[in-house]
DNA sequence: AGCGAAATGCAAATGCTTCTCAATCTTGAT
DNA sequence: ATCAAGATTGAGAAGCATTTGCATTTCGCT
């Protein structure tokens, strides 16, 4: 609810993003899940609190929180994209093959050494995907 | 030509593989490929050694030689899927953004940290997928 | 050579995402 | 508060890469 969120309505509004109903909408429900969600769960969701959003308005509102910095698209393996708020730090996933659930982590040292790899091969990184599948150990 | 490859023709006929004019021609094209093309690429090639080959066949014969093993199918950002034989050293990529030329890297320090941190949240590792994107620095 | 199963081409169908366009909102200025 | 100008929206059509249904052809074994 009362959030100190990085990505506030008065910062997105701030950068020229007009926050109307169906926004908020998206805004409210990327904020509550915790599941990194499809486009269609999101407009499922979305709709419970306002029955108007549109399918073509959720996916035209994830583009523009992308590009603003408010929204990470993942392309995991299999169906469509899923999403979440950009607002935490960097981390990179962990996939249930068996679930789908999503596990965050993050890896100063992977990190590191993909720096030094892409400068050996003369290149500068300007992102990463770094994605992990597999099964609950027994 | 004569290619002491891991995925012969034999190798594949031995799995169940049908070795049809077709498979041929692809398993060509894949064979003499070193950019990563796809699927489209690869019709194309594909025809000029079997004009018979159509779409649907490229993508069944793709599938078919990815559950073989034979073929590693890789879905960078952008646009669809790119191709290439699975034989060599497993290997993650680095793709540059301005070319969108794929160049190839091997981390097995990565790897480790990878099982590492997969082993600390409980889990077995059954693939991954790293892709850096980068530019090439002045 | 002959058979049955598997593979193929074509075209239609998918699934996810994007676009078109007329109608409706937001916002900054009055 | 009100307004005008431009941004945003809903609904459905369109796009794109990939997959599938089906009648026909081909492969691989006898």
């Amino acid at each position: 609810m009362s959030n100190a969120n990085t990505h506030s309505e008065l910062d997105l509004r701030a950068d020229g993003v007009r926050i109307t109903r169906q926004r908020l909408a998206i805004l409210h429900v990327l904020r509550e899940a915790s599941d990194h969600p499809r486009a269609e769960d999101i407009l499922t969701r979305a709709r419970q609190q306002d029955p108007s959003v549109s399918q073509a308005t959720v996916y035209r509102t994830l583009a523009i929180l992308e590009k603003a910095g408010t929204v990470q698209r993942n392309e995991f393996d299999g169906a469509g994209a899923r999403f979440e708020l950009a607002d935490r730090q960097h981390h990179d996933h962990l996939i249930d093959l068996d679930t789908g659930v999503v596990v965050e982590f993050h890896s100063p040292r992977i990190e590191q050494l993909q720096a030094e790899i892409a400068a050996e091969l003369g290149y500068d990184i300007e992102r990463h995907r770094l994605e992990l599948y597999g099964r609950k150990s027994t």
